[in-house]
DNA sequence: CGAATCCATCAACTTCCACTGATCAACGAG
DNA sequence: CTCGTTGATCAGTGGAAGTTGATGGATTCG
């Protein structure tokens, strides 16, 4: 699956940039952010990220797109959490585009990772 | 700067979502893909993403603009080159995104990297 | 029941993107 | 010098995305 075993792997790009437009937005990438702290309701959110319900509603839509969170109902609140499998993939889509053939190149871009 | 070691690091989120957005397209994913076997020039591109010159030309702009690859005048040509220190930027993003506070979901995400 | 809270959804509007076709500047070749 | 090639840029257009404010359903509490 996702894992730094950057095989050749053909890339779905349509799927990819769909993906990365959902962190395309500031407000989108600071829920992931607070998100990972763990799940939130939509209520703790709007307080922190200080956003009006609406455009909150909007951009968790957005994310649950993209599979990049999951909602779960419980009594009046819905609660967000990170998805985190699909964060993996799309930071095995970032390695394989600066990579593809070259072996050499990855390396340098994993940084002392994977050493 | 961009290593595995992900650390506590304020995001500038803002920064990150216009980088986000300059991979959210099918072409410019495209086009990265095939700069990974090395510079390349327009006309070379355009030929093989079977792109329209000046579409392609606004994408290698907004990919320059978001510090994703360089480009270099010779002659007649533009060539085109990744900067991979973004890409690994990014990728570092990624990973942070998932985990901020939470050591244990970091290395989740990481799989068998960074053992 | 009635009031309040949480949140999704809708309509209306604005702003931003991507694409096309045209033009133009730079360069090289004949 | 003239012509063909390369590629940036511009104006115009259609459509997608983001924002706001309002509405309504679900749930809880008094």
């Amino acid at each position: 699956m996702h894992s730094c075993g950057v095989t050749n792997t053909a890339i779905d790009l349509t799927r990819a940039a769909r993906r990365f437009h959902a962190l395309s937005d500031a407000t989108r990438l600071g829920i992931l952010q607070m998100l990972g702290d763990g799940e939130r309701c939509v209520c703790d959110l709007q307080g922190d990220l200080d956003a009006a319900q609406s455009r909150l509603s909007f951009h968790l839509m957005a994310l649950k797109d993209a599979g990049l969170v999951t909602d779960r109902k419980e009594a009046r609140w819905s609660y967000y959490t990170l998805m985190p499998d699909t964060l993996g993939e799309m930071h095995d889509v970032i390695l394989v585009l600066g990579t593809e053939q070259s072996k050499g190149r990855r390396l340098k871009i994993l940084g002392r990772c994977c050493g």
